[in-house]
DNA sequence: TCTTTTTTGTGCGATAGCAGACAGATTAAG
DNA sequence: CTTAATCTGTCTGCTATCGCACAAAAAAGA
């Protein structure tokens, strides 16, 4: 009886290992919640755990010493938070938060570098997924400087949509205008216009996806093309 | 008498290479000249070589199937060029171009992967790079958000500058709009707000690099958080 | 030298998004 | 039920940048 049978996870990197790889990670592995707002890391501060998602989102964050934020990647099931620590480093300029709370796995540093070296399955889908958070930041990087506020909302929500369990996200608009680098104010026209087309239902820190197939007419290419960059393999 | 002593190369990578290592990899060195324009790889098609450059520059560009495009990354003589194929992928949706013509190595796909594999010297080096690449594009998102075009233009004019011998860069406002992601005559306006400062000499398709420093103080925090992630160790 | 092409400077109207403020609505707390 | 806190919709003025256009300047070619 592996441990795989005993540690159910709806993380996709985890899900994806080899039985025998999976073993050896698995015992190293810590079950988390992850409350929304938590700090898996900060701000060239040391990186101490990896973390899975399950049903959680992470953002990853840049910021300005004047205070300002934008979202740079989001990491949900798909993916793991922190590989950073298998590039020989300790930190990060950026920082990692919770968005959509929700609970996953950790394991420690140390352990995760040790089955890296490894140089098995965990060696290469890492690497894959690296490349693949790669290709989403710099199509951000693009939508950013080109694309205007509706669809970059759209793309935002699409992609939260697709990491979470059911079809409600809990988020202010505060916290949305933060992640899009926008005035708070941008948010609340541009989520008015996505409610009054029927794909959006919004209240008060609870947005409910209505019409996906509305929102992916909406938002840009950028939405596809990083999925097709995650679909791929 | 190793090779390293014969292939002299400006590349900061290769030269930082323990000499077994690199007595290895010299054996598959081709020199190549990297003329401007020219696509070490394009949108979604296979990545057949990884490039060393010596003074050559080379951006890392995200198009939009409406023609617009942006710089999402830039790599000279302190990185390699392609190391996607590295991530068990064999293409990407970006392409990159060269910005600033010079010459460099490359190497053939194949053999750096095999090189990769043996996780010395050269496996952890390039890894390295790859996350200060990553950080390089991370904070080219927030930027490209978040700052002003006088700040961003002297951002790039500093990290093409960094990467050159000398002091002249030869390109045309158009180009250089065209990374950036703005209107043109906004370069036009942007370059003689930085000449009139003293910073630059513009002429024709000709910036010569007056005053560093006034860039320095001109330029956001973007540039120093990203140059300290490339002095890290 | 003359002509053509490329590159740059500049102008004008339109617009998206910023900065700050404020009141109404909803939720949470006492 | 009452009060306080939070969240959202809206307004006003302001600025940066876009979109488009066009002419001057410089370079390249004939």
């Amino acid at each position: 009886m592996s441990n795989k049978s005993i540690i159910v996870t709806e993380n996709e990197i985890l899900n994806a290992l080899p039985e025998e790889d999976f073993a050896r990670i698995s015992a190293h592995l810590q079950a988390v919640e992850l409350p929304s707002g938590r700090f898996l890391y900060q701000s060239l501060q040391p990186i101490t755990h990896v973390y899975f998602p399950n049903d959680a989102v992470a953002s990853i964050v840049a910021n300005t010493s004047a205070g300002r934020s934008t979202e740079v990647g989001i990491i949900g099931r798909e993916g793991a938070v922190g590989l950073d620590v298998l590039m020989s480093v300790d930190a990060s300029p950026n920082e990692c938060m919770i968005q959509i709370p929700g609970d996953g796995w950790r394991i420690p540093t140390a352990a995760i570098r040790d089955e890296f070296k490894l140089g098995g399955a965990v060696h290469v889908s890492f690497l894959r997924f690296i490349h693949k958070l790669i290709i989403q930041i710099s199509q951000t990087t693009l939508c950013n400087r080109l694309h205007p506020i509706e669809e970059r909302l759209s793309r935002w929500l699409l992609m939260s949509h697709d990491r979470v369990n059911g079809d409600e996200i809990s988020l202010t608009q505060e916290f949305i205008a933060t992640m899009l680098g926008v005035h708070r104010p941008i948010v609340s026209i541009s989520a008015g216009i996505l409610q009054a087309k029927g794909y959006i239902k919004y209240s008060r820190g609870h947005i409910i996806v209505l019409d996906r197939q509305g929102l992916e007419k909406l938002t840009c290419e950028c939405y596809q093309i990083v999925k097709n960059e995650y679909n791929r393999n």
